[in-house]
DNA sequence: CGAGGTACCTGACAGC
DNA sequence: TGCTGTCAGGTACCTC
C-alpha cells in the first residue's frame, strides 16, 4: 500500500496523537506479523509500560521511539493500516495487533494480506530489521544532493525503474511514485541507469523530490486500500499523471498512456513523452 | 551486480 | 452462480 508520502502522513498523525502516551498492553492476534523478537511474549513484554517519546520515519518504516532506548518498528508493506481508535472500538476482521494505550486509546494494526510486520529493537541497533539497516539515502533530506545522485547512478547498468524501486539504493519510492517521477522527468522506465545524460539525471532528481513533496502535501494516494490513521483518504490519486491511467490521454501530449511489465511491476508511462 | 522467479496472503475483477 | 486466472501500494530469498 504505502510509499514514502503515505507513511509520512501517517507518521505525522501518530506523532501528534501518541507522543507522551504510555502503551499499557498489546494483543497479538496473529504471531506471524511479529518479525522480531522471534518470541511474541518477548515482543509484548518489551513494550508494555513504555512511554512513546516520538514517532519518526525512515524510508517506508515507521519508528515509534519508546522510553528505555527501545524502538517499535512497523512496516505496512502492501495493505497495512494503522488506525487510531477509542478504547473498546470494534475490531475489524483484518486487525491483527492492537496496542492499548494507558490513556484510553488504541492503535490498531490492520493488515488484509498479512505482509506487514512489527519489530521491537534496541534504538541503537536496527540490525534485526534487515531492510531498515541497509536503506539508501532519504530522498527529501539535505544530504541527498544532485551530486550524490550522480555518484549513485555511476556504473549502474540496471534498468532505472528497478533501481529506483530498490530501497537500499534510495529509500521510500514505490511503484506509484517511481512511475510518476519518471514521467515528470520524461525518461522511459526501461532505460539503463548509466546511459542517462547529465540533463536527464538532473530532471529525474528534481522530479523525485517534487513528486514526493506533492504526495505529502496531498496526504498520499488512495486508490484502493490506503487510509490515514483516522480512516480518511488522501488526495493525490486525483493528481496522478500516469499511474492507473492506462488507455487515457497523456496530460502533456494527448497521446495514450501505456502499461507494461518492467522490473517485474506493472509500469505506466507515456511512450511519446518518455522515449 | 542484475534479472527473473517464487513466496508470503486476501480480495477484486474479468472471462468463461 | 461459480470456477479459474490475473492483478494489487512490498520485500525476502533463491538461482542463473
Amino acid at each position: 500500500m504505502p510509499e514514502l508520502p503515505e507513511v509520512e502522513t501517517i507518521v505525522r498523525e501518530l506523532r501528534q496523537h501518541l507522543a507522551g502516551e504510555i502503551i499499557a498492553d498489546i494483543v497479538v492476534e496473529d504471531e506471524r506479523l511479529v518479525g522480531y523478537p522471534e518470541e511474541t511474549g518477548e515482543f509484548i513484554r518489551g513494550i508494555s509500560g513504555r512511554e512513546i517519546e516520538d514517532v519518526r520515519r525512515r524510508g517506508k518504516y515507521i519508528l515509534i521511539m519508546l522510553s528505555g532506548e527501545k524502538t517499535l518498528v512497523i512496516h505496512l508493506r502492501m495493505t497495512g493500516k494503522l488506525l487510531l481508535k477509542k478504547a473498546g472500538a470494534a475490531i475489524d476482521k483484518h486487525t491483527h495487533v492492537i496496542f492499548h494505550l494507558k490513556d484510553d486509546g488504541e492503535l490498531h494494526f490492520n493488515n488484509l494480506r498479512k505482509f506487514g510486520r512489527v519489530y521491537l529493537v534496541a534504538s541503537d541497533d536496527y540490525a534485526p530489521v534487515g531492510g531498515l539497516a541497509c536503506l539508501g539515502p532519504e530522498p527529501l533530506s539535505e544530504d541527498f544532493t544532485l551530486e550524490k545522485f550522480r555518484e549513485m547512478l555511476e556504473g549502474r547498468r540496471a534498468v532505472i525503474k528497478s533501481l529506483l524501486l530498490k530501497q537500499s539504493f534510495l529509500a521510500g519510492l514505490g511503484n506509484i511514485y517511481t512511475d510518476e517521477a519518471l514521467f515528470l522527468a520524461g525518461i522511459h522506465p526501461a532505460r539503463k541507469a548509466d546511459q542517462l545524460t547529465g540533463g536527464e539525471i538532473e530532471k529525474l532528481y528534481t522530479a523525485i523530490k517534487e513528486v514526493l513533496t506533492r504526495g505529502i502535501k496531498y496526504r498520499g494516494t488512495s486508490f484502493s486500500d490506503y487510509v490515514n490513521t483516522m480512516g480518511g483518504e488522501g488526495d493525490f490519486q486525483h493528481r496522478l499523471q500516469v499511474y492507473q491511467r492506462v488507455g487515457e490521454e497523456c496530460f502533456r501530449c494527448g497521446g495514450e498512456i501505456e502499461k507494461e511489465k518492467i522490473a517485474g511491476r506493472g509500469t505506466h508511462f507515456c511512450p511519446h513523452c518518455q522515449e
